[in-house]
DNA sequence: TCAATCCGTATC
DNA sequence: ATACGGATTGAC
């Protein structure tokens, strides 16, 4: 396969090995070749004897290196995900091979610690299905679950502990989280369970050299558990076992370069086609996800709800408790009341309480337009923001739109955008506690633990630190803004941050969440039902006509050049399709719905139309993208 | 009649 | 993308 990026190339061409070059060229090793007349990198997908090609072959022209980095099983799934996207074979090689670093490859073996004893007792025991799945881990079975962890729970510990019956049925595994902390605590649990140099954490931000030397002794078959971020998922580890993703709802699983495969859905191809087990975990449950579950493809690892109730926490919405705070402090810092007796509470039993906001410059919030006095509701005088229906503003707490305001220090009436982050909520938070530690985590400063002493936390969603037993409480500030974002994914977004803070808090602790009870959102966040909402989210998805429940895709470029490639393209029977319409000056976008069942033909379809008009010199790009992350 | 240019096609 | 061949065009 050449490194050309043309989709009408994506296919093998045949060349001649001479014999000087005939050890270092095998199966998976990387190339030159004369190609079109100049020298291309490519990969070598198999020796052989004959050829199909008439005419005379070219000669490679020379090995890079000795290593073979594909491997048959990573061949077929950079194949397969290059397939289900729409994709060239080379592209996802990229997204799953580490830049060659030649150094790496004559660096010395490191030694590998004796294996501690297993773990006696087995967390995951506690769920409905968790003994099973974790019974066809240990028996070589390819089973595949879908994981609703309780809040609170430790899921490094479990994951190593699925990890560990792998190693001990003598296959190999691989974790994929979403960021560096969450890396951090599972390789702190992996090192428990199987001691030293038996794992390899892989990350992009490692550097090239040490980068490449790990994934080769994942290649070389001298690690065989691999833990990472999004590109782990194509580790080649050898005779894979098992497969895991945690968290697959956070976007930082949705690869950003092209085909835009993402997390779950390519380790449910490996898993497929390995017959590894697949464990797809969260305390909140994507519509994919349950789609898995519904389809009887994968079973469901959950707690009954006796277990639940005596892990969850209290969640009180605030959106009616329109009675500010009567101490003055409080009142002060404009806290709902309810928060505010919360946060005091917690904090007089020695306990930290997490503040979740809004990203910092995330949320515009508005402004005095003379003077920069932040504009506040008139009910619960929580900070107003422009709204999601044409701007209007609106309160960031309660939701209730503002109409008719007047700046209270200068009486003017009209307003400006500002950019509140967590820093101003911190600083309003520290005014109300006096004396009170406020610590904050989010942006390039994330905590990964607070002390368990009596603190106020701020945290934007996904930097949320670590609290040993669990925060005393929790204010879940940003919910009206997160809700009524304009995405497919607002309600099954909403929940996954809350519920990931949530989980946090300790047993019994109280979770206040500034959105309206009536919301079904803030219902399934009540009640601690994950799988619900996802169930519900998955229906409504059905009812629209939207991924998973459908198979779609998003074409964006020139009018011209989508329009020539929806011509050329041989949509299978029942295509919809939606559009085009504008993304910005010269660019609009369609969008073509297939049934599920055609999802794999639309792909063919759309790689053959690209194909045809990369071959041609018509070529403006489109972009191709198979069920987006974003859709309006 | 020949060279310059355009267009389509294959790239092993 | 880029190189090449065949057809086309324009000037001598």
């Amino acid at each position: 396969m050449v490194d050309v990026p043309l989709p009408h190339l994506d296919r093998p061409f045949d060349y001649q090995v001479s014999t000087t070059l005939d050890g270092d060229v095998q199966a998976g090793s990387r190339v030159r070749v004369r190609f079109a007349g100049r020298l291309v990198d490519a990969y070598v997908l198999e020796r052989g004897t004959d050829t199909d090609h008439e005419g005379p072959l070219a000669y490679v022209e020379r090995a890079v290196g000795s290593e073979a980095v594909l491997s048959a099983e990573t061949t077929a799934l950079f194949r397969a995900v290059a397939d289900r996207w729409a994709g060239n074979f080379v592209d996802v090689v990229r997204l799953g091979v580490p830049a060659r670093h030649a150094a790496a490859e004559s660096s010395p073996r490191r030694p590998v610690s004796e294996l501690p004893a297993g773990p006696t007792e087995i967390g995951l025991h506690r769920y409905r299905a968790g003994a099973a799945f974790l019974a066809a881990v240990g028996d070589r079975r390819p089973a595949r679950a879908v994981w609703s962890a309780l809040p609170g729970e430790d899921w490094p510990a479990r994951l190593a502990e699925a990890v560990r019956l792998a190693v001990d049925a003598a296959r190999g595994a691989v974790v994929v989280v979403p960021d560096a902390r969450d890396l951090d605590r599972l390789d702190a649990a992996l090192r428990v369970v199987l001691g030293d140099g038996r794992h390899a954490t892989l990350t992009a931000d490692l550097g090239p050299a040490e980068r490449y030397r790990r994934w080769l002794s994942v290649r070389r078959g001298d690690v065989r558990v691999v833990i990472g971020t999004r590109a782990a998922a194509y580790a080649p580890v050898a005779d894979i076992g098992l497969v895991v993703v945690w968290d697959d709802g956070d976007d930082l699983h949705a690869e950003p370069r092209a085909p835009y495969p993402n997390t779950r859905d390519v380790l449910a191809l490996r898993s497929a086609q390995t017959g590894a087990a697949l464990l797809v975990g969260g305390y909140a449950r994507t519509a994919e996800a349950q789609l898995l579950v519904e389809s009887g493809w994968a079973h469901e690892i959950a707690a009954e709800r006796t277990v639940l109730r005596a892990a969850a926490p209290v969640v009180r919405p605030v959106a009616d408790d329109v009675e500010i705070a009567r101490d003055p402090a409080a009142a002060a810092a404009r806290l709902p009341s309810l928060a505010w007796r919360t946060t005091r509470d917690a904090l007089q039993l020695g306990r930290p309480v997490l503040v979740q906001v809004p990203r910092g410059g995330y949320v515009p919030s508005l402004a005095c337009a003379r003077d920069r006095t932040p504009a506040r509701c008139r009910v619960c005088n929580g900070p107003l923001a422009a709204g999601a229906q044409r701007g209007a503003p609106a309160c960031r707490w309660c939701g209730r739109p503002a109409s008719e305001w007047t700046c209270p220090v200068c009486g003017e009436r009209r307003l400006r955008a500002v950019v509140v982050g967590s820093g101003r909520t911190a600083e309003e938070l520290g005014r109300a506690f006096p004396g009170v530690p406020v610590r904050t985590s989010g942006g390039d400063r994330v905590l990964a633990e607070v002390p368990a002493e009596a603190a106020v936390v701020v945290a934007t969603p996904g930097a949320e630190p670590l609290c040993r037993d669990g925060y005393g409480a929790a204010l879940l500030l940003d919910g009206w803004a997160l809700l009524s974002r304009p995405d497919l994914r607002a309600a099954e977004e909403t929940l996954r941050r809350w519920a990931n803070a949530a989980a946090l808090v300790r047993p019994g602790g109280t979770v206040v969440v500034g959105a309206d009870a009536a919301i079904p959102t803030v219902q399934a966040l009540v009640r601690w039902d994950p799988a619900g909402a996802a169930a519900r989210e998955l229906a409504e998805r059905a009812e629209l006509g939207f991924p998973p429940a459908t198979r779609m895709a998003s074409l964006t470029g020139s009018p011209a050049a989508v329009a020539e490639l929806l011509a050329a393209a041989r949509l299978p029977g029942g295509a919809q399709v939606v559009g085009p319409v504008p993304v910005d000056a010269d660019t609009e976008r369609v969008l073509v719905r297939v049934s599920r069942g055609h999802g794999a033909e639309l792909a063919h379809q759309l790689k053959t139309a690209a194909a045809g008009r990369s071959a041609r010199r018509s070529a403006e790009p489109v972009r191709i993208e198979l069920d987006p992350q974003e859709l309006g």
